[in-house]
RNA sequence: GGAUGGGUUCCCGAGCGGCCAAAGGGAGCGGACUGUAAAUCCGUUGUCACAGACUACGAUGGUUCGAAUCCAUCCCCAUCCA
């Protein structure tokens, strides 16, 4: 008999908070259920905390309910207010529009969207044609100002200030629950932990308006086991798009999650079964690193494919554990404008790898140490390159111990 | 609309005519130690043609030999009053 999937998210810790936690799990036992979760798309990529929310959507799928994918196109053209500390720079709807195509391709690698197993809808298609007055009269009113002011998602905000425009955030995202739930029979909303405020919002409007039951659910955000939110590297966020955050680079972030956090973020963003999980979660010492191994792998071929993992894993491998294989090293290829440009100063190569971020950057490095060609250290801050060095395979640049970058002549 | 207090480098926050590329903390980066972990200690953190120069303290003008610091106007924010 196959488990409740309310069971397996409680399980892999992904539940934080449900509205109607025994109701909820025995309607998830007996029938289909068709729920959403909401993703603004104001980036042109997803990123790991989108991950998250994605993978309770596939536990769901695979447990036979239907999931619907909602692009906050009209919501994000005002932001939401919950946890920040400042307003959201303001986008376009072109912005919008061209964002949500990038979520959309992304989606697909983890959600089925095939014969109608999954449904994807863009706020957008009604929310910007709302009729102000109209909208204020039939929704407005069931939103008490009082009750949203003392909301823990705005206290941030309650010191800072809060526009009017930001507060009718919560009103869009209880909307759309509503609509999602006369078009598609939608009764569960899903998402952060952050949202819960928005969610219930809904949830309950939907209750005032058609007098239905509707439940909320969140969902565990990915933090470190200090509280601070997982998902940052040294260039920004951790994005599912490869143009955005290499594969590679990908791959690091995982294979160097603190050794608590190893187990969280397996049971989160991988399907291995929970046995499996904690086994790995538990190993002592040193060995946690197999823990660390398999995460970054198996994540990164979720993510990005069997193939790209593979390569990330061998490019690993040659550079810390001595494998033999360099060909998948992050390579940066000279051009000859390149080539003039940095008259092959060591200097100037760290910037055009992107290993530096600016020539002071990278004198400061060399200065303190920090910069290896060949695994030789670099003394001086004048130091140049012969052009035959850089022909062929090239030369393995290392900044630090972690970030390595293979400059040769394109 | 009125009164008051503010806008400083990635963030918080000191400075309040020259000694300021700007204290202190956070975060980042590098080094040591390690297990590609954490903690800890040390260094570092505007740019460049790097023992020198240039650009920066909300915006624009002004006063001064010299301004982040003084004056004027403007823009934004917070608190109280309406």
């Amino acid at each position: 008999m196959e488990q409740n999937v309310y069971d397996v998210l409680e399980e892999r810790g992904f539940l934080k908070q449900c509205s109607h936690p025994e109701e909820l799990h025995e309607l998830l036992g007996k029938e289909k259920v068709t729920f959403y979760i909401g993703f603004d798309p104001t980036a042109d990529s997803l990123h790991i905390g989108h991950y998250v929310a994605l993978m309770t959507m596939a536990h769901m799928q695979r447990a036979g309910h239907r999931p619907i994918v909602l692009l906050g196109t009209g919501t994000a053209f005002i932001g939401d207010p919950s946890g920040k500390t400042d307003m959201r720079t303001l986008m376009s709807k072109e912005q919008l529009a061209h964002n949500a195509a990038c979520f959309q391709k992304q989606m697909s690698r983890l959600i089925d969207f095939s014969e109608g197993k999954a449904i994807m809808v863009q706020n957008g298609d009604w929310l910007y044609d709302l009729n102000f007055l109209d909208f204020m009269r039939d929704i407005g009113v069931y939103f008490s100002v009082n009750r949203m002011l003392t909301a823990e998602c705005y206290k941030q905000r309650m010191e800072r200030g809060l526009t009017f425009f930001e507060m009718s955030y919560m009103l869009m995202q209880s909307y759309d629950f509503l609509e999602l739930n006369r078009r598609y029979g939608c009764t569960l909303e899903m998402g952060g932990d952050d949202q819960w405020n928005n969610i219930l919002g809904g949830a309950d409007l939907i209750r005032r308006k058609e007098q239905k039951l509707a439940y909320a659910l969140t969902t565990a955000l990915l933090t470190t086991s200090d509280g601070k939110k997982m998902g940052k590297t040294e260039k920004g966020a951790v994005w599912l798009d490869k143009e955005k955050c290499s594969v590679y680079d990908f791959y690091q972030y995982w294979r160097n999650v603190g050794d608590q956090d190893v187990e969280k973020c397996l049971a989160l963003l991988t399907f291995l079964p929970m046995d499996e999980v904690r086994r790995l979660g538990s190993l002592p010492g040193e060995q946690i690193n197999e823990a660390k191994r398999v995460l970054a792998f198996t994540l990164t071929k979720q993510v990005h494919g069997e193939e790209e993992a593979i390569k990330a894993q061998t490019a690993a491998e040659a550079l810390f554990s001595g494998g033999k294989d360099q060909s998948s090293i992050p390579t940066c290829e000279l051009s000859m404008d390149d080539i003039a440009a940095s008259g092959l100063r060591v200097v100037d190569l760290l910037v055009i790898s992107k290993l530096a971020s600016s020539k002071s950057d990278a004198r400061r490095l060399i200065q303190g140490g920090g910069v290896f060609i060949d695994d030789v250290k670099v003394e001086s801050v004048n130091q140049m390159l012969e052009t035959s060095e850089i022909e062929g395979d090239g030369m393995i640049f290392r900044k630090g111990k972690k970030s390595y970058c293979r400059v040769r002549k394109a």
